[in-house]
DNA sequence: CGTTGTTTGTGAACGAATGCACAAAGTGCT
DNA sequence: AGCACTTTGTGCATTCGTTCACAAACAACG
């Protein structure tokens, strides 16, 4: 759930209403459920492709993914016709066509604002960052963490931020920052042109239309399971005392 | 979109289907996209009853989390009936029936497991796990961080992991290891009892049925930004080369 | 070449989530 | 008490997402 729900948070333009009775399909053409198992799906071809498949069926990938396979099938129809019939997916050709549809044949410059500990620890992840993103800088207001390496660069005073940002076309800003501060670095991320950002920062973040946020929160994912987790039990033992089940 | 999406990831047990065309109301009557929001407002609404707010409307709060007022009084409507006609809410009441609803009135357990820099920056983070959730314990394999303290507690060896969950009745585990080892450490927490998991490592956990898993994933999120971010560039400047608009 | 078996891609039914718009229910002023 | 104003709670239409089930497309083999 997730995203969440996951749970989307943009802000997209809608395209021409085009008619048909399909899904939306915004520009691009792909839905935004679909877009956010895309990374699944690579991260399972990748897997394959380690482990020396040429090719896959739905149903094999489906099930690294975690997913049903009728799901699959259909979100991997939104970025063409790319399966052969009674044979599956070539792997290779596959990885490419999602890492397409995604973005990621282009290399993306990102900047974390924030070396405390969860800046490190993403500074730090190699394996996050592996392809198509590449880290231009990490910065901290605090002085004496300038100037200490951390993962593949040296911290910066965040008073870099501005030039940093457009010396190195930087689109991507991930904020790792005490709740006090985000907003404020989330405005100069956005006055210096960053037009997508990462927030960890426990709060709802207020940008100008066009800028796209994602955040990813600790507490609320533990508030989710708690609440399941408090069902689960109620389920099992009694109703609880006072339910909102009354007429 | 986190989550948004987020994306649900929960086994859910369905209920008798109780008539009406109601948006299913799984037992516990409160759909996952309410479920996923309600942390959000719960939040609004302490940073609210900071600055000394007695009451608020649902334009107000709805404001603060970031939603459109309607979703917020439909979502709130299903915890039941606790606003007042041409006033609003009572912010006191209103963060004690959302806590209840949530499960937070009582404390959950949570053992981290991985103290790495993620792990560390989890078990510093105070502000995350101010109500409700207590770290009872941080475990690691590697014996040169057995014995440091981190926040409220010091690390522990890992071969502990059962004895802690059982002796302190821990409900949710925390992910935070390298993806090799996620697997292994969450079929251990199952094994010991566990079925609440956040999963931080980049990998899709198999757990039977009756876990409830949710996972936190940086590269995800990212990609995700380089989709809409791609889309933007796109739109703005011509189409791209090929995309997948031909007839 | 036809037949059998496999797997994709998708139409269509269903189910969940969103947002509008308004009646119901309250406050406060005269 | 009556009236004007505010704000909640919700029925309804619409949009978005999931799942089923099957025809179309291909491979393999005799």
């Amino acid at each position: 759930m997730t995203s969440a729900a996951e749970i989307p948070d943009t802000e997209t333009v809608p395209e021409e209403p085009s008619g048909g009775g399909e899904p939306a399909r915004v520009a691009g053409g792909i839905p935004e459920a679909t877009v956010a198992r895309l990374p699944v799906y690579l991260r399972a071809l990748y897997t394959l492709a380690e482990r020396g498949a040429n090719t896959v069926s739905s149903d094999e990938l489906a099930a690294c993914a975690g997913v049903n396979s009728a799901k699959l099938r259909k979100d991997l129809s939104h970025l063409g016709s790319y399966g052969i019939r009674g044979v599956g997916y070539d792997v290779e050709y596959l990885v490419y066509q999602v890492s397409r549809a995604l973005g990621l044949t282009q290399n993306w410059s990102v900047v974390i604002v924030g070396a405390g500990n969860l800046g490190r620890a993403l500074a730090n992840y190699g394996g996050f960052l592996t392809r198509g993103f590449q880290i231009s800088a990490i910065l901290d207001s605090d002085p004496s963490l300038v100037g200490r390496p951390i993962g593949p660069v040296t911290v910066r005073h965040v008073t870099e931020l501005e030039s940093v940002i457009t010396s190195n076309s930087v689109a991507i800003g991930v904020i790792a920052t005490p709740a006090g501060t985000a907003q404020v670095v989330c405005d100069r991320l956005v006055a210096a042109g960053v037009t997508s950002i990462l927030n960890f920062a426990p709060l709802v973040l207020n940008v100008p239309d066009g800028v796209d946020v994602r955040k990813v929160d600790l507490s609320i994912e533990l508030q989710i399971l708690a609440f399941h987790a408090q069902r689960r039990f109620a389920e099992r033992f009694g109703q609880e005392s006072d339910s909102a089940a009354e007429a």
